[in-house]
DNA sequence: ACCTGAACACCGTTCAAGT
DNA sequence: ACCTGAACACCGTTCAAGT
């Protein structure tokens, strides 16, 4: 069974389109249209006809530097999470430094509706998506979770995170798949969903960003408490994989 | 501003196809039709032109009874989450009840790809949706979770389960989106990303199902220890909006 | 070698015309 | 009133032909 190609990986194709009139073309001027496209007209909007567009070619073109829709949607995924600040206030503590990772996450994603769409159907390993990985890693293993629980940690935060950000984007992006929702809920009757009535402001309640912060809570308590391994005493190895607290 | 007519209200439309040749059309046989589709096709194979092809007809014809896609993918959602069972074992704990309504929530979405991922980006508000709300919030109440916090904590829940269903469905799909990640975290070199290298099979171990229990746990210390506001002590009254805080 | 227009097999949606 | 075929404006992808 063949293994996917890694979309990451360069590719040698040269373009032959040089001078004033039209710009070379390559991978990265295609997948910055493609962002830009994204960001100005939502997923739909960034059709591989539409970039081409953008870069006064045609589709077919597009295909000397792309394998399909697919790769592009990962590669314009990757490169929007370059926006993701992992470097943190050096002496900062890591529950602000994780926040603020997080948040910063949380922002690039939410930003536009379509990149946090994109974000939860596509698995993006990418530089940007390791190099968020990997700062998430150190944080809660400096926070004292042991490696085999951050492991599986991380990918709960990151799906949580994705998920808020599609709802804060759906939110804010007005086209109300929200309104109808709190329509509904407001209207439901209390004899058949006593509690959802009785709780139907708080149902609807909060900003996103609040949630956002409330879940955060949510998540490092029940981390902490939850370790997949119990604590180990700590070990006199070299890298301090050290079970802490 | 328009607001969103609900889509689980009823419309007055008569089908006139009769007879054994051609079956009626209703919004039941197409909503039916189209599920059925989406199981053996996946989202994408779920188009109103295939719905239409499988009953017979023109894909102008089901614009009769729905207003567009979104609307049919949005009753389609509801339509198999009637599967999900709320009644749970009578004498059994709220943690095992509560429990037992998650999985039978995930294991619905996880049944086939299409739907995990048409739950991600759409927001049911039908009859059934809103039935396995009410169901979490009786037993997040039973559990001692006040109102406020239950409120915000079902979607987060929900959230976070419709996101394992997506990674859940996509790990038994085959169609390999997971075994490149893997092959990613498994050939990252540890100078760049030491933590990543460490933790490479940590971070893909565990079924979906493990993950599903783990991530259990995680929420429900997480929740009970981040109420939104402070305890109080039990009252006498029957059941109110007071104030609060 | 890169680039391209045209073609293929699809979409959702609308609409005039049928019964 | 329900139903329909045809048309419109799009898609992703392939391919033979250009330079």
């Amino acid at each position: 069974m063949a293994v996917a190609r890694n979309p990451f990986s360069p590719r040698p194709v040269k373009s032959r389109r040089g001078g004033p009139a039209k710009a070379p073309l390559s991978r990265e001027v295609i997948v910055a249209a493609a962002l830009d496209l994204l960001r100005r007209e939502g997923l739909e909007g960034m059709s591989l006809r539409q970039v081409a567009a953008a870069l006064d070619t045609g589709a077919a073109t597009l295909y000397a530097y792309v394998d399909d829709l697919l790769e592009l949607q990962t590669l314009v995924l990757d490169r929007a999470l370059a926006g993701v600040e992992t470097g943190g206030r050096p002496g900062a503590p890591w529950k602000a430094r994780l926040r603020d990772v997080l948040v910063s996450y949380f922002h690039v994603l939410a930003q536009s509706p379509g990149l946090a769409t994109l974000a939860m159907r596509t698995v993006a390993a990418g530089p940007n998506t390791l190099r968020v990985l990997e700062a998430l890693l150190s944080l809660l293993e400096e926070a004292g979770v042991d490696p085999g629980t951050a492991a599986w940690a991380v990918d709960l935060l990151l799906l949580w995170i994705t998920g808020s950000a599609v709802e804060q984007s759906l939110r804010q992006g007005g086209r109300d798949p929200l309104g109808f929702v709190a329509q509904v809920i407001a209207t439901v009757g209390s004899e058949r969903f006593p509690r959802i009535h009785a709780a139907r402001d708080e149902l609807i309640s909060g900003s996103g960003f609040e949630r956002f912060a409330w879940g955060l809570d949510v998540f490092l308590s029940g981390i902490l408490q939850s370790p997949r391994t119990p604590a180990r005493p700590p070990r006199a190895g070299r890298r301090g994989a050290r079970p802490a607290r």
